[in-house]
DNA sequence: ATACTATATCGATGTAAGAGAATATATAAG
DNA sequence: CTTATATATTCTCTTACATCGATATAGTAT
């Protein structure tokens, strides 16, 4: 029950499940998602954090950047299924649409300078 | 977005969940559900709410009483497709066991007689 | 009408969750 | 070793939520 819960306190929020709307297009850093979606870079990590522990994303180190992707399903069940469904639901969310067309135009090495 | 986040808050408790799997067994009142949880009653009207909201129950009006079931899944894609799986999923966990076990003993005229 | 009962709603309280700012950690480069 | 940068963690604040007790509502029966 409690992993289950987990999971689904981890899609119940709008920027999570829009980190993972993201994430389906490709992999990305957390500067990449913070440009995405105009939160505190502490917020993005959070979220990120809590998108891992409920089995939803992996993340691959590569020297200062940590890149972040979409599991694929082995460590949660819950999530794996989920994830399958969410690769259509929200196709049309207006919210989402805006957010995906915008994975053209970010730039790591541009968003990353403060 | 907003009715898909309505829909996972909706799983994002425990007690909600519960209140699902034992409607999956049979149509229940308010007060059949508070004895299987053993909560409060406001408690349980209010998950209800939230769950009928959230497309996941409906409810039939007979006397005094108010029979809660799950929905058929036309209200909401969301919840009727998730509906489908805690169909099979959480079978073997060990709260829902112990409270499915109880469906048998629930007796409305005796629980309702405060 | 009054009395009774099942459920819904309201009010208060404690706890959890999301946000940003500030700080800590880790890696890279000079 | 110092500096710079990407990310993680901590802190504080505010809002949201789960719970219970009390009250309100609706239907039944007398």
């Amino acid at each position: 029950m409690k992993s289950f819960i987990k999971v689904m306190k981890a899609l119940s929020d709008p920027n999570r499940v829009k980190i993972i709307k993201l994430l389906d297009q490709k992999e990305m850093c957390v500067c990449e998602l913070q440009g995405a979606l105009g939160t505190a870079q502490s917020t993005v990590s959070k979220h990120l954090k809590i998108l891992e522990e409920a089995g939803f994303v992996d993340y691959r180190k590569d020297g200062l950047w940590v890149n972040y992707s979409l599991t694929d399903g082995t460590s949660s069940p819950y999530a794996a299924s989920l994830l399958g469904n969410l690769k259509h639901w929200l196709e049309d969310d207006s919210e989402v649409v805006e957010l995906i067309k915008k994975v053209p135009y970010l730039n790591r090495e541009e968003l990353c300078k403060k």
